[in-house]
DNA sequence: TCGGATTGCTCAGTGCACTGACTAATTCGA
DNA sequence: TCGAATTAGTCAGTGCACTGAGCAATCCGA
């Protein structure tokens, strides 16, 4: 059995970009805040005292994944989490004062980054290629919606 | 400070192509098998009998984690892993008959799986994203490569 | 209103992916 | 040839990401 040039499979080559953004993400961004907890730090900026579900549907992650997410970014006094008095199921996230700031000091780093990142294409490109992926993405969840 | 759109940053669109194709994969193709996993039994079929390492670089995983997945392979007997007589300080791995069995069964279903992830384009932008996924994540390997 | 279904969260377990430290084997130059 | 540098692998630690099980709070219909 002929084995497949891995360049035409676009699993792996969604992992080789997904390794190489966090490369850069560490090295141009930051080393203690990582891409998914900037994800979540800007969520709470868009929309202050969310409950945790809600704002790990919006940045894409689980249940799990987003509780230890945001332990990970309590302990470090960037966000708190409250249990919602309207509904005791609900753990409702703020932002500190240090998260807003660590936020602010991230925008303008991830910025330059994302130039970088993309340097090698040209504008129109760049276009294609971040909403190639999101239909790709939009479809995949779709799917994952019906079950 | 305005907080960004979350679809115009490529990082967090990278994640949720991974993300997506994960879950396809686990679906589709299969529960015990990984997308990387199966890149390397890939591996080793093109090239038999390769160390640890090189198969590594080929499917784009570092030493620690290479070692970790050759590990649950050799443990669920797919591959074997020999210290090289010649040199030492090599793993040289081998593809059983059941590692051989189980990739040739997952060819045809990541063929299918390929179709599916990939159905929301038509055949010339599927080749334009996955052109332009390598590009981008080629470009950020040679950084690395610089240091 | 009360009991079953739903919802939100947590916890345990597994796997990918990285860094940094360490060991052992090999290589190469003075 | 011998010692320093390089190379391959392992191990510990951290973080993302998922499943499945379990618990408590809430919701909703008979």
């Amino acid at each position: 059995m002929a084995a497949a040039d891995l360049s035409t499979h676009p699993g792996h080559l969604a992992r080789r970009l997904q390794q190489a953004h966090t490369l850069l993400w560490t090295t141009m961004v930051s080393e203690e805040t990582t891409s998914p907890q900037f994800a979540v730090l800007n969520a709470l900026v868009e929309k202050p005292d969310t409950d945790q579900r809600t704002i790990g549907e919006h940045v894409r992650l689980d249940r799990s994944t987003i509780a230890d997410l945001v332990a990970r970014l309590a302990g470090r006094g960037l966000v708190e989490r409250v249990r919602d008095p309207l509904d005791g199921r609900r753990n409702v996230l703020t932002l500190t004062d240090e998260g807003r700031k660590v936020h602010r000091r991230l925008v303008t780093r991830t910025a330059r980054m994302n130039k970088v990142f993309l340097a090698p294409l040209d504008e129109g490109e760049r276009e294609i290629l971040l909403r190639l992926i999101a239909r790709v993405a939009d479809a995949a969840e779709e799917l994952r919606g019906q079950g």
